[in-house]
DNA sequence: GAGCACTGC
């Protein structure tokens, strides 16, 4: 790679020609040209400027990143690809976009149609968030030509000429238009989380600069692991922005906390008697955590009563919706103080992102971040940077992302952290047993339809082949509820009850099946919250299943794949099902040995059936949903199944020549017999 | 018979 052609570019502060600028880049446009140049006249929609406008533009001047304004557009003019550093603060997402749009030349042949520049995020929140910011700033409406694009919301037009969208949003892109033809230039923005789609994009988006001369790449990050993407882009110049606007004072704990979500709420608590008025941002890990944080800040402030101003707790976390999510955008009223209580990244963080995170603290004014670990273990335990998630993750669905996209030869792909060749080789197997690639690893007609769908290999499967078994409709909504955070409720006050309310939904075959019972009442009870609280389950995770479903349905009718049920009152409406489900499944099986245990077919693991099952009986085959490791090995989300199927439906993954010596497989050899014999008499009877 | 959390499509 060729670092040797590394360059740093000098900085140095050039005056602002705003106007200048904008005459030239506004080309032959005839209209109203002079106001243009005057600035007066908003080139993207041809309206006059508001007022506000013009004093959002003098808060943009005070950026770090408009320092640096002109340097950034000559270092663009002069590349293909650039990358760009700035921390928290720095403006360089709402402003970088901006910059390159104004610089670059979006027309196209078609007067009707622009090009785009695109801006990608990990997180949903920040792309709708920020989109929304830079439209006010370029005085716009939100998705006319500045908008969004996430999943479940394209807030996006015909005229959008700037679109903020998740990276994985990008990645689906590609998938259709594989030279991302619509975009005059790509924005990664937040590089430095690594996180799986990124860094797919970062060995697509390589190989496309190639064949597309015109694209331009800005790859943007808040640490300094630049000098590395640096090496990956071949020596793409280097661009730093000077970080946070104000200082922030960090402080350690002096001993280890046992519990961090008390020590949380002891801190929020401390900070709002001592400190002056402000926000409060903290970090905890998942959605009940959250919850749990905020009704406890609120509960021991209200206990302080007059000693203390009120307080203002706003959650943040992903299954939110987008509308409360803003919410956190709003500027507390004055006397009022405000905690906002974020997830965002599970723990250990990397001193990295605990870095970035302290920096949220000064970014409107000089803050605090207050650590509830001790400086030595911020020293010793944390690693520099957050492990970048394809080194540590499954990688099939991804492989199949990979295919779709064209990209043949996995092995000599350009990922900037290669993963294991063992991994590659597990994913591409399991693509094979999938139906989803041939023996020589050719994506399938049945793998292409596979890779549509936003979901696990296994589960898309299920879902392409479930009309075959009469019960797409049921799998469509099995498929949903396993797509969403776990939708039972069991508050400690009132676990029993909670437990009795579940077991009205029980299956006995399982908790797929149980899955489905509960999707059904809830569509029978008119999606009503009420009846969600009443009977434990949580009405978000539903309404988010079903809004998952819509989506599936949508790529179900896009292949032509038919909807259809069998009869409930038949007999075979719920085998048909498990079987659908096997066909997606038959890697995830685990069989009851005499001795009492499971064992996975896949590796001969000992596993337990995870205690929030709720079979009556312990089957001999169970499919799982998942293995979770935690107290002891566990399978989550098991089905009763029969072995007679896994003969019929996965022969050739239950090929016993390759199967290591063990019950399960004794039993199969007799399945297998038992069939040999069926098949003859059916013979001899003709 | 024990919970374990997150993100993205």
């Amino acid at each position: 790679m060729g670092t040797e052609r590394k360059r740093k570019v000098s900085l140095f502060d050039v005056v602002d020609d705003p106007a200048a600028k904008m005459a030239k880049t506004n080309g032959g446009r005839a209209d109203g040209g002079c106001a243009v140049a005057n600035n007066l006249i908003n080139r993207w929609n041809g309206k006059p400027y508001s007022q506000r406008y013009h004093e959002i533009l003098e808060k943009r001047k005070t950026l770090p990143v408009w320092h640096q304004k002109e340097e950034f557009l000559q270092v663009l003019k002069d590349n293909q690809t650039l990358i760009l550093v700035g921390e928290t603060g720095s403006g360089k997402t709402t402003q970088i976009p901006q910059f390159v749009l104004e610089a670059v030349d979006i027309e196209t042949p078609d007067k009707r149609r622009k090009m785009m520049v695109a801006c990608t995020q990990p997180r949903r929140v920040a792309a709708m968030s920020v989109s929304r910011r830079v439209a006010e700033e370029m005085d716009v409406n939100i998705g006319e030509e500045v908008g969004y694009s996430i999943r479940f919301e394209d807030c996006s037009s015909a005229r959008t000429v700037l679109k903020y969208l998740t990276d994985g949003m990008l990645l689906r892109e590609a998938m259709t238009d594989p030279l991302l033809e619509r975009y005059k230039v790509i924005v990664l923005d937040e590089a430095h989380e690594r996180t799986l789609a990124t860094d797919v994009l970062f060995g697509l988006l390589k190989e496309v600069l190639r064949n597309r001369p015109d694209l331009k790449l800005v790859v943007m990050s808040a640490t300094l692991e630049a000098e590395k993407f640096q090496g990956y882009f071949n020596g793409a110049p280097l661009m730093k922005v000077p970080g946070r606007l104000h200082p922030v004072e960090i402080f350690y704990t002096q001993e280890p906390e046992r519990d961090y979500l008390e020590a949380a709420i002891r801190t929020v608590v401390q900070i709002h008697m001592c400190e002056p008025s402000g926000d409060i941002l903290v970090f905890l890990t998942g959605e009940e955590e959250i919850e749990d944080a905020c009704r406890k800040i609120n509960k021991e402030v209200s206990n302080m009563g007059d000693q203390v101003g009120p307080v203002k707790v706003v959650p943040l976390y992903s299954t939110l919706p987008p509308a409360m999510q803003q919410k956190i955008f709003e500027p507390a009223p004055p006397p009022l103080k405000e905690v906002r209580v974020e997830s965002l990244l599970v723990s250990p963080i990397s001193k990295a992102s605990a870095h970035q995170r302290s920096g949220r603290a000064g970014r409107t004014q000089p803050g605090k971040c207050f650590r509830l670990y001790t400086e030595k273990s911020f020293n010793n335990d944390l690693q520099p940077q957050t492990y970048p998630e394809i080194l540590r993750s499954n990688l099939a669905n991804t492989v199949l992302i990979l295919k779709k996209l064209g990209i043949d030869d996995l092995v000599h792909f350009d990922f900037m952290d290669p993963p294991a060749p063992e991994t590659l080789m597990r994913a591409l197997e399991v693509l094979n047993y999938l139906g989803a690639l041939d023996d020589d690893g050719n994506l399938t007609k049945l793998g292409e339809i596979m890779s549509e769908f936003p979901l696990d290999p296994q589960m898309s499967k299920m879902l392409v082949v479930s009309p075959e078994f009469n019960c797409s409709n049921e799998i469509l909504s099995i498929s949903a509820m396993l797509s969403v955070p776990n939708c039972f409720v069991r508050p400690r006050e009132a676990q029993k009850a909670a437990d009795e309310a579940k077991a009205r939904f029980g299956h006995i075959d399982g908790d797929h099946l149980t899955l489905l019972n509960v999707y059904h009442a809830y569509k029978q009870n008119n999606e009503d919250s009420s009846w969600c609280y009443d009977n434990f389950v949580n009405h978000r995770a539903l309404k988010s299943a079903d809004n998952v479903r819509q989506q599936l349905v949508r790529i179900m009718a896009r292949f032509n794949l038919k909807l259809c049920s069998t009869d409930f009152n038949s007999r075979e409406y719920y085998v048909n099902i498990r079987k659908a489900m096997l066909a997606g499944y038959f890697m995830q099986v685990a069989h009851l040995e005499r001795s009492g245990h499971y064992l996975t077919v896949k590796d001969n693991q000992v596993v337990h059936l995870h205690p929030s099952n709720c079979l009556d009986h312990k089957p001999e085959w169970v499919i799982y949903n998942e293995y979770v490791l935690t107290s002891r090995n566990f399978i989550r989300t098991v089905t009763d199944i029969r072995g007679e199927w896994l003969v019929d439906i996965a022969p050739h993954y239950y090929d016993l020549s390759n199967f290591p010596q063990c019950e399960a497989k004794r039993v199969l050899e007799r399945l297998y017999k038992k069939r040999e014999k069926e098949k003859e008499e059916a013979r001899s009877r003709k």
